[in-house]
DNA sequence: ACCATTCTGTGCGGTATACGAACAAATGTC
DNA sequence: GACATTTGTTCGTATACCGCACAGAATGGT
């Protein structure tokens, strides 16, 4: 690609747009300049164009999303068959083991959820599509990254920024390889309260017909609830019966 | 604002990721061209950005959006209270009710699905976050359409393409200003059949502390389930139960 | 009330980008 | 296999945009 073919004004208006995140849904122009480094004039501009066009609104002094920016998230959502195709599939995990059910797919370093069907019993995390969770300690990561060849996992991790979220998170790359390589070979990943305190949750790979893994289907349950140990026993046979339901259907 | 404000090649970039729909889930320059009704080489060099920035893939032919794209939606869904507050309440309703419960705001001439607790049985349209549905023939769109001032509400009717999706569709204007008349002062909003045969749903308005609508609330069920007549003495007072329990909670 | 700080909005010069057209490559048609 | 059509890429030029610097407004601290 020749270094004409890239729209930086493009770029700089996609990075304005993700400063709005978790603790911030009002900004003004000043602080999305400083999230961004970019210039207050270019940020200025950008903000301007996306509330001309809707995608955000303006007091004066603080600019907001609008919904209509979810258009452009719905364009992957609608646009990939496997969120819908999985749903209904979710739904039913979800409500024979009395659990929330996730899907997701590896994004760089993270997980994104791509569907999820949630229980009454309410999660500290609220979890929905878009949704992102580091790969190295959550089970659907394990097992994305699992699906890689070592070498390419391996450096994921090297990218990641592996910090101890609870005292059980594994933070040592090589200790997460070996992890990897037992999630290869057992075909699930286990992980117990790594990623929060009292969170613990059992994943398997999702293939398509030819056997290439394109998403990862998890259970998540409080610790207080079932045991980590208690989790492949209890809801491998479900996941597993998904899993085979779906590997037809994909692609 | 001035013309001078306006990145054009922002704007250009998000009608690009926007033509990425539903049937359209991998596009050539030409493709992406037409649909957009920009010039080839300004597509392509949207395209290639896209690619650039891990927003998209390239296979030497067609484009691809990857779930990176999820984290401008994300932006929103995360940045804004409401999806995470009503998600909880959403999934007791649901549980309550035995069907699938939804809330939603209104962006254009559509209702936009910003969280949902769907139940086993499957209903033919897949409906998640940042789906959208036109809001004349949809419940949760009455109700919010309801909230406007009239002539908002004419307004948007107007540039509404009022098509029959099935035989019970309402798609005179004057019948549905009449019907949101109704809506206004009964306080909630019921679809027999007018979107989909065999769906219909009961919505109302979701307040905030001050009384101001900001969202609505929706159960639906199949008609073959229980009838449009029966909804409101069924789910009526679940609904008006979750929608108080709120109220206080918005902002 | 004062100053210090931070913010928003604007004008300007240099540069990067969009446009249209022309070219090259691929695809389809007979 | 030759022609027609569509698609992808390149190029020159006019122009729109970026970053900077400054002015004025808003905010905050003493």
């Amino acid at each position: 690609m020749r270094e004409t073919d890239f729209v930086s004004g493009f770029a700089r208006g996609l990075k304005v747009i993700e400063a709005f995140g978790e603790a911030q849904p009002r900004l003004t122009i000043a602080e999305v300049s400083k999230v961004t480094n970019l210039d207050r004039a270019t940020v200025r501009r950008s903000l301007l164009t996306l509330s001309e066009l809707g995608y955000a609104d303006y007091d004066g002094k603080f600019f907001t999303l609008t919904p209509k920016i979810l258009r452009l998230g719905h364009a992957y959502l609608s646009a990939t068959p496997l969120p819908a195709l999985v749903q209904p599939y979710l739904d039913q995990l979800s409500e024979k083991a009395g659990q929330s059910a996730s899907a997701s797919v590896l994004d760089g370093t993270e997980v994104v959820y791509v569907a999820r069907a949630s229980q009454r019993r309410v999660i500290s995390i609220n979890l929905m599509p878009g949704s992102r969770l580091p790969a190295y300690c959550a089970s659907m990561g394990r097992v994305l990254l699992a699906a890689l060849p070592e070498a390419e996992a391996r450096e994921i991790l090297k990218r990641t920024e592996l910090k101890a979220n609870t005292p059980h998170t594994k933070t040592d790359p090589e200790e997460l390889v070996g992890e990897l390589r037992r999630v290869r070979e057992q075909g699930y990943a286990v992980i117990d309260q790594e990623l929060e305190l009292g969170l613990c949750s059992i994943a398997v790979p999702l293939m398509n017909a030819r056997g290439q893994v394109v998403a990862a289907l998890n259970v998540g349950a409080p610790a207080a609830h079932v045991a980590a140990s208690e989790l492949a026993e209890r809801y491998l046979p479900l996941l597993k019966e998904t899993q085979g339901a779906l590997r037809p259907l994909i692609q």
